[in-house]
DNA sequence: CGAATTTGACCCGCGC
DNA sequence: GCGCGGGTCAAATTCG
């Protein structure tokens, strides 16, 4: 079974199959004879039920790309579990490098509440720039396309940039901006591509705007999406392709902790993370290929009698 | 010409 | 105390 092939054919996983004979002209054509029409009937009867097939056997791939999803988003929380448990068990672990690691990590699609929680658990009532992170803070997924060297998210605010900077754990430049609306608006973001896949802009929003939008045009035109400030914890943008994932207050650390595991268990969120993997499976080569490392390793690891993993 | 962006320098916290 | 790295500042440059 190719990979690759079966991808494609899993794409929507909720899409209703394809209606294959609609608008068939060989089924909408007049014939002059009973005998040609037959033979006709023959051979679209023979068409029809090797698309049929295919049909069935594409159905049958969609449903196992479908469990392997599953398996891997079960193993993702599994080790997101691990990790608060191992977080609050070792308030002392190095911050920094844990706050890095976290984000290296493959896909850590917005739920940034553990990074956060670890950052404020110790000491939290230290030194203003402690205060300043203890600011609302929220993470944001937009694809944009990799040749896009702007670092430009547009949400509908506009923003000043003030710094850019290379960081050491990941080569692409981070942008920093403030709103504009500064010093009033103490709000700032950060946008950087993600280490795994370039094709998408993390950007990390710190605070809270104290003003409206200066404007309420759509921003999903351009090589970006829209990414909508939105008081939702899971929001998605029209297009399918943006995630806005688990804006979230930092200072409720421990319950924040385990809402965001529940979030991650929510039937939405595994429908939506699957379709997430899926696009990106399909967009990143390098990631399609460690996916289906990870996957064939799967393979390996399934019992044969059983069936079972 | 003013606003926005770029970019090197500087500051500060953290780990060793 | 020193070096490293992330974040910010501000002068220089670019753009509309």
């Amino acid at each position: 079974m190719e990979f690759t092939s079966l991808l494609d054919t899993s794409l929507d996983l909720n899409a209703k199959p394809p209606r294959i004979f609609d608008g068939n002209p060989v089924l909408k054509q007049e014939v002059p004879s009973d005998f040609i029409q037959l033979g006709r009937n023959v051979a679209v009867k023979e068409e029809k039920g090797a698309l049929m097939e295919e049909l069935k056997r594409v159905n049958e791939e969609n449903r196992k790309l479908t469990e392997l999803l599953t398996v891997i988003c079960e193993n993702y929380n599994e080790l997101k579990k691990q990790l608060t448990e191992y977080t609050s068990k070792n308030p002392a672990s190095k911050k920094r490098k844990a706050e890095s690691s976290i984000n290296n990590g493959s896909i850590n699609h917005g739920t940034n509440s553990h990074d956060d929680s670890s950052s404020s658990d110790e000491d939290s009532s230290k030194k203003p720039r402690e205060e300043h992170i203890k600011a609302q803070t929220s993470r944001f997924y937009v694809r944009a396309a990799a040749s896009d060297t702007s670092l430009i998210v547009k949400d509908g605010y506009q923003w000043r940039k003030y710094g850019q900077k290379v960081t050491r754990d990941n080569p692409s430049p981070r942008a920093y901006f403030k709103c504009s609306f500064a010093p009033t608006c103490p709000v700032k973001k950060k946008v950087q591509r993600s280490i795994d896949d370039q094709s998408i802009l993390v950007a990390t929003y710190e605070g809270e705007h104290n003003h409206l939008q200066p404007s309420k045009i759509e921003a999903a035109s351009g090589s970006n999406c829209c990414v909508t400030l939105g008081k939702t914890p899971t929001s998605v943008s029209s297009s399918g392709a943006t995630a806005a994932l688990d804006r979230t207050k930092p200072k409720q650390n421990a319950d924040n902790a385990r809402n965001s595991i529940r979030k991650i268990d929510s039937p939405e969120f595994q429908r939506y993370f699957v379709e997430q993997m899926a696009s990106s499976l399909t967009k990143d080569p390098n990631f399609t290929a460690s996916i289906a490392a990870a996957i064939s390793g799967k393979f390996l690891q399934k019992n044969p009698e059983t069936g079972k993993w």
